[in-house]
DNA sequence: GTCCAAATTCCGTGAATCACTTATAACATT
DNA sequence: AATGTTATAAGTGATTCACGGAATTTGGAC
């Protein structure tokens, strides 16, 4: 197997350095550039578009995220690894967001850049633990609170309001829901008047950003 | 610290018997009861609420996962470990969406289980590393395509017919839509027309689903 | 430059829906 | 008996929808 090229993206010259360093020494690594700049970067890439580029991001503002979406959509086949002291999880989210293939958070050590490294360049994404651990939790803590959300701000509703709700959100008309369950149109229409005021929600959007919320609804 | 008491529901006797055997030497670890019928297992919840119930499901159903769901609601100080040969997504998924606090992968070895019993009771979650593995992919491949989703349908509606949606779908009227853009009441209703026709669409309803699903609209 | 298609703007009309209020009977809770 | 919730229904005026037509602007294609 070839050596893995890799590309450093590092705005402070002295860490950039340093990073080159810890990857000098492997063998089966070869740092083709380092870029200080935003124009380096694309330049770089453009003339060697390596295996791996090594991001060290220091400030995770926007013109950051859109150079590191730009990056992900130009270049799709190289592998882009972010470093980053930044441990929240909407800075770690954010970055994600922009289409990365791994991230080491800031207790790695070189041991684990080497293998991240590897692991971007057999096609894997490769997060170190803690980012893992970041994400799982918001992950699971999301997916057991569609459970929960759809239980609880439910209990307020009556079962036929939920009925009325699960109707019109299936893209039934008033007329339609009123033939169906054998009331009339204004009846229909004060079930969905009691619901938006229990729930205190201004328009009809409002009404099916809820329902799909809870599952009360399907996006199809 | 007093010991760990864990309750066992498993509908086979036999395997219920081994994950006894398995816990029974550590001494740490107390199990009080073995269930093997779903009433059984509310009895003995009621009368003992052990500190982790270590369930092994079978057959992941719909009467399943709602005994699952009951009894995270009934008894939201006894953690479930879920224990599975079943690994693909969408079943894990579901499991986890009950509220299970552990999942172990068929792969798992005793050592795992008491240190899953262990995490649990501690009040942490635990889930087995080919289970995070699932969870992770498919939770980045999530959040990663959200970004690219975001692009693909709309390619048919115009800037000011997607301008229009936005401000709908956040909940403005059609008369706070036309201030704003300076345009007429019946001019924000004819952009909502195409649109509607465009996407062949038949209700207000269909176009919000069209709007969240292609990440025009967000729920908060 | 000319022409065409699409985009943007606006309106008419009648139906449907919304927002707000009032009201009654049934039923459960206290 | 008093109170509260639910389900039902309606009045009224404002808003929105559905369907139609139409004028102006704009961006390419020829």
């Amino acid at each position: 197997m070839s050596k893995i090229s890799v590309g450093i993206y590092d705005e402070h010259k002295l860490v950039q350095e340093g990073l080159n360093v810890l990857l000098k020494s492997t063998k089966d690594i070869e740092v083709i550039f380092k870029a200080c700049t935003r124009n380096q970067l694309i330049d770089s890439l453009n003339t060697t578009p390596v295996n791996v580029l090594l991001v060290n991001v220091h400030n995770v503002n926007t013109s950051f995220l859109n150079l590191m979406i730009q990056i992900n959509i130009s270049f799709p086949r190289v592998k882009t690894l972010i470093l980053s002291v930044h441990d929240d999880e909407e800075v770690v989210l954010k970055i994600i967001k922009t289409g990365a293939n791994g991230f080491l958070a800031k207790e790695s050590e070189r041991n684990e850049l080497i293998e991240a490294i590897y692991t971007l360049r057999n096609g894997h994404d490769y997060y170190s633990e803690s980012i893992t651990h970041l994400l799982l939790k918001r992950y699971i803590s999301k997916i057991q609170n569609e459970q929960s959300d759809g239980v609880a701000n439910l209990k307020n509703l009556s079962s036929r309001e939920i009925e009325i709700i699960e109707l019109w959100g299936n893209s039934h008309t008033n007329r339609e829901i009123a033939d169906k369950l054998f009331i009339s149109v204004r009846t229909v229409e004060s079930h969905k008047n009691h619901i938006m005021q229990k729930l205190n929600l201004k328009t009809a959007v409002d009404l099916v950003k809820f329902a799909i919320k809870n599952n009360i609804i399907e996006i199809q």
